[in-house]
DNA sequence: TATATATTTCCAGTACTATGGAATTATATA
DNA sequence: TATATAATTCCATAGTACTGGAAATATATA
């Protein structure tokens, strides 16, 4: 992922509102949450829920999916794995042979399995 | 982390100038990066980049420490990884049995040590 | 003290974001 | 076709963000 593409996903991340609806899609699951099970759990006017959707869609973090009347909101794992993958490599991981992130990273890692040290680089 | 202070940062985060800023920070290691060299490399003017700067600050990404006239720019790793945690936990580890991210999260993990299969919840 | 360097704060203009009621579109059913 | 449901788009208002020149502050040195 470039970083014109991380910053506008961050930027609508960057949004109770709408960082909540993206958090409540991923509870969820993977078929999708209808537009009005969404306004009522988190208590949104019907037009401002639909501009937030609609930022979230355009940034690739959101899918919608018709059945009938009924509009399904689907959260994009990928988008935020790329997104979480852009952090880690560009803003964490650190090219200057210091600590930087790696050490707490990959801390679930060496619990899991303490018999390897991994390097990330 | 909260959701509201992750969204803070999520937001600072979502700026490209800003985004360009903590990257570089970061590749400049933990001793800071003086605010006269991040101008010169991102070619901003010196009021816009002090503005960028100072809404890192209030978001706790960024401190800074002054040597005499020099201002050193220091990102926090940690304020960043208790937002990755974040995402991973609450928007992308799923509560509803499916796979969302796991797989592909923990892919490293799986890799450098592929004998135990790892539970994120 | 006068001057230079490093950076910030002040200020103002422009642009974008957020919000939500009202009207509209899409679809289903009596 | 008339009516109901689900959600969007239209519209206007208020607020916040972005930008950068000019003036101010902090510190060092001649």
């Amino acid at each position: 992922m470039d970083l014109a593409s991380a910053a506008d996903k961050l930027a609508e991340l960057g949004h109770t509102t709408r960082l909540s609806i993206f958090r409540y899609l991923v509870k969820g699951g993977m078929q999708g949450v209808p537009v009005g099970e969404i306004q009522a759990a988190l208590n949104v006017p019907g037009s401002t829920l639909s501009h937030h959707i609609n930022r979230l869609v355009k940034v690739g973090l959101v899918k919608q999916r018709r059945e009938s009347r009924t509009l399904y909101c689907v959260p994009q794992y990928d988008a935020l794995i790329g997104l979480i993958g852009f952090l880690q490599e560009e803003c964490c991981v650190n090219q200057a042979d210091e600590p930087g992130c790696d050490d707490v990273l990959s801390h679930d890692c060496d619990t899991a399995c303490d018999n390897t040290q991994i390097n990330v680089n």
